[in-house]
DNA sequence: GTTAAGATTGAATGCGCTTTCAAAGCCACA
DNA sequence: TGTGGCTTTGAAAGCGCATTCAATCTTAAC
């Protein structure tokens, strides 16, 4: 491969022997205790013995061992992270976010997916407590509240996706309800009326929630609530894609869909081309979550803007915070409409 | 929140003095050599004492400590993984993929993004083996090959997209070659004859490659190659919306497009749309990577698969065979073309 | 009935670092 | 000049586990 990048990485002649810090003390000539002190800025040291061991630090390329570190001293400086798919695009931001936040701070992040599994989602949590995190986020929990608040005794906890407060944990929640109304509200504006709502897998709060704000746009607006219009899905995309399905089998009359997410409106999306259905001439879709594919989609999605990325920065921020013993106070955006080209005005019927 | 989950996480009364090696030595009245011995299975013990050692683990809850392992065995059961963007849809797969290999074998990942900066990449490795990972999985490199040879002399490694072997370096690579000329037969097959192909970000070995794939083709069918067809692009959706207003604007003529990604194809898609041509009525469109949301594009996305799952799962499985001991001997399947609703036979020209 | 080889086991050491604890050095004040 | 209080520094004790080494107990062969 011709790659002609100059190289960052110096061939490190110390790949065999490892540089302790012992060795640097011994460099510098004082004692490990000061070089240890140094490093950590545990304790005030005179100005000649920092700058000789600054210099030995240098010249022999030392590395703290990390692993020693977290056994001597308790703190690892690594975050445990609980996501339910690493390979979702929703969770995908939120780490990155995460991600983002934990590296200027010198923390690194332990990615685990438990598969919206609560039984694996307690291993998780075990194996993040013995690998002595210094913290936890749970993004979008399954776990019972009490579950979690019996990990947030043993170090600080941050969860998303539910309201839930004690100490040493920290909820970040994102308005799904509110997202939710503005959503229907604006196809209400649209002129239709017979507008359908996949559901998300109701087993998350943010389903429900989502579900609740359908029903009280639809309400506020006086519009009588059609259950035929409400079909299940289980936030993947099939599960949009069979809705739709479902609709148009059993005659359902609709001029618009809402989907409890953006997947799912993709799905949705797939099953209305297949119909010979047009986005928005024939049906108009609006989405939630907006992923970043969705405004490739065709035609770009109408969707409420989940800040997932800015979720995953402000949880990492607040466990930090925790960690340093100061009671978070992050608070996520409200929810916005982002309108696209898949919703319009509705057609007079034919 | 109404979860009625059964708690599968018991409410740790032990979360406060975390249970040693040498607590259960005592309950089970064996020297802790033995209860280590036990836990590794490294020499022969009496059926006895390995019961009563077992009943004693059972009974306190006993978790060892992997930074006590760690520091003292130098084995850290964890594999440094080296993605560019765990936020990308390709990644999510192959990071999955890893995640699947790895959890039975006792093995945890630990992932790291390099953003596609060497610089990046180098502090990554160093990361990595300051936390004395077992062996590293580098996803799509961006380092030279020297530096990965170097890094691979300390510890275990595994790379992909490139093909470089050594001892404890081992690489997985997709033919890209291949499948890019599935991609162009393909659209060569429907009687297409101006094909515009957009590029990856060429410092990729992929990119190129893909490149050469579509020329051969060409080549191969004695069509004419023109640079008027081939359109930059870096592997975005950015880019390959760009791509076809460039080409739109520049007046090319063309009938169809090989995206050398289908991020990019879903770009290329939107700007067709936008420009009111229709897929594949006006213009046939085939990507590369068959991203698990391309087969929910409207029209669902002709592509080539690319195993990125699998990768993922060999890749672990490869660093865990060398960490073994083993020679590694995976090999990555070959190109598929899936043939979707997004290519139909070029239409009689106006 | 011995003895050597082999199978089990425990005591002790160390992985690399943090953190008391106490000693030593410093200052100012009386 | 002496004493108390403060600061800088080093020695030493672990953190929880793996592992070497030597001791003890078996078993087999003579």
């Amino acid at each position: 491969m011709n790659n002609k990048n100059k190289d960052p990485a110096p061939p490190r002649t110390a790949s065999k022997a490892p540089v302790t810090l012992e060795m640097v003390a011994k460099l510098a000539g004082v004692s490990p205790s000061t070089v240890s002190r140094i490093l950590n800025g545990t304790a005030v040291v005179s100005d000649a013995k920092r700058e000789a061991v600054v210099e030995a630090t240098k010249t022999l390329g030392f590395v703290p061992n990390p692993l020693a570190r977290g056994l001597a001293g308790g703190r690892t400086f690594s975050i445990g992270v609980v996501t339910q798919a690493i390979d979702s695009p929703f969770y995908g931001a939120a780490l990155r976010g995460i991600e983002d936040e934990l590296d200027p701070a010198g923390y690194s992040p332990l990615f685990m997916s438990a598969h919206w599994d609560p039984v694996a989602e307690a291993r998780c949590l075990e194996v993040l407590h013995a690998r002595r995190v210094d913290g936890i986020v749970v993004l979008m929990p399954r776990l019972s509240d009490a579950a979690l608040q019996a990990c947030a005794q043993a170090l600080p906890v941050v969860v998303t996706g539910r309201e839930l407060r004690a100490t040493q944990l920290f909820s970040l929640h994102f308005d799904n309800f509110t997202g939710a109304l503005r959503a229907t509200e604006h196809l209400l504006a649209l002129g239709h009326t017979r507008i359908a709502f996949i559901t998300g897998d109701e087993e998350h709060p943010d389903a429900s929630e989502r579900h609740r704000g359908y029903r009280a746009a639809l309400q506020a607006a006086g519009i009588a609530f059609d259950p035929q219009l409400v079909v299940p899905g289980r936030y993947h995309e099939i599960s949009g894609l069979e809705a739709v399905n479902y609709l148009i089998e059993k005659k359902c009359e609709f001029t618009a869909i809402f989907a409890a997410n953006d997947q799912m409106a993709a799905g949705a999306a797939l099953g209305l081309f297949q119909h010979g259905l047009g986005v928005p001439k024939d049906v108009s879709l609006v989405g939630f979550d907006d992923l970043p594919t969705s405004v490739y989609a065709t035609p770009p999605l109408s969707t409420i803007h989940q800040p997932a990325y800015e979720l995953g920065r402000l949880a990492a921020a607040s466990v930090l915070q925790m960690i340093a013993g100061t009671q978070p106070t992050a608070e996520l955006p409200s929810p916005e409409l982002l309108v696209r080209g898949s919703s319009a005005q509705v057609r007079p019927s034919p």
